[in-house]
DNA sequence: TATATTTATTATCAAAAGATAATTTTTCAA
DNA sequence: TTGAAAAATTATCTTTTGATAATAAATATA
């Protein structure tokens, strides 16, 4: 099961096997039941995930509506700025499916990146490209309108498109899932 | 000029007076003037920037029109998607005022860091720090809506809401001139 | 398989935004 | 200071979205 982490870091860094070892005793591998709720609004986080299978959504609690904002499936990794600021959780984390998931921690990552010293520049590099993708996803936010931003997530993010309900997409697209269903009526009458 | 990066780099680590030596006669410090492009849609970009002074925007050209995704003031650093990745840029990034500018390169970077290595850590803390403002600013783009999206700039962003012409925040907040200039309105009316 | 629950669509009406053009206000430079 | 250019507002009309409720379709479960 914790290949996936191994295989995970080795596209960015190469591990030698005692450093695969360490990796290997130090995860803490956990599963979780469709709709357990990883992190909740106003909890401060203390963990960090990797998701090894499974999908969890990032949501807000307005005027008490769900607002999806974020969608995480396998490979990706979860840091919740409640985790990074040690400040009040203002979402929720919810799994959308059963998930496997690596669950870090502030005390054993210190271990970790101590123990292997080069994880720190894996870290560097994951950020910036979290960050590059996080700048892209909201420009593209703005730079289109909401049937437009449909066809683009049909397009580049089709497994997403299909393992998440319509619904949960809508709120996440920005719009009401009504207003999807109507889009996606307009996109069929358009395509014959 | 450069006591405002030996200050800004402060925030995050300590310097020696040799390592803050080292800073200044690394950095190449340069004017613009209003209007200058710093990076056109198309080009590689090869240097990323710290702002002293003024102000920058970034915009894309869809369908003839420019629309503003970022606008970059004091004390802020601008690493151009293309710079990370080497691809050609699909946005410009162009200064709304005059700007004097900390302009860093690849070659000069790597020479920084070889010398204070410490710096990457402050890369570290930086870039993990603006993941997090650019997933909220993503978050609150997706929860509210434009008239929202408009109250919350002023609120938090008053500096700039009063720098910027109202026609480059229109875009920047998703919406055209005068669906802002209605919301204006609106607001006004609703507040006496 | 039948039934309850969840998910998706449709209908109606009101509110907001886009497109376009005209006009007013502001800014800046000759 | 005046005249041109830039920025902001207003008006009109169309399109899209939101809110709400009803209905239909799909899925899960007893």
């Amino acid at each position: 099961m914790d290949e996936l982490i191994i295989n995970y870091i080795s596209k960015y860094i190469s591990l030698s096997d005692e450093e695969i070892r360490i990796v290997r005793e130090q995860n803490l591998i956990r599963q979780y039941k469709k709709n357990e709720v990883l992190l909740a609004e106003g909890e401060l986080a203390t963990e960090c995930y990797f998701i090894l299978s499974g999908c969890v959504r990032a949501y807000y609690l307005i005027d008490g509506e769900e607002r999806n904002t974020a969608f995480y499936i396998e490979n990706q990794t979860i840091t919740p700025i409640s985790y990074q600021t040690h400040s009040f959780s203002e979402y929720y984390l919810s799994c959308l499916e059963d998930c496997i998931i690596a669950v870090g921690s502030d005390e054993r990552n210190k271990e970790l990146v101590e123990k292997i010293p080069k994880l720190s520049s894996l870290i560097l590099q994951m950020n910036g490209e979290l960050l590059m993708q996080k700048t892209v996803e909201l420009d593209d936010f703005k730079n289109y309108n909401p049937e437009q931003r449909y066809l683009k997530l049909l397009e580049k993010n089709t497994d997403l498109a299909n393992r998440v309900p319509l619904y949960h997409l809508a709120s996440y697209l920005g719009i009401t899932q009504v207003s999807l269903s109507r889009i996606r009526k307009r996109i069929s009458l358009q395509h014959r």
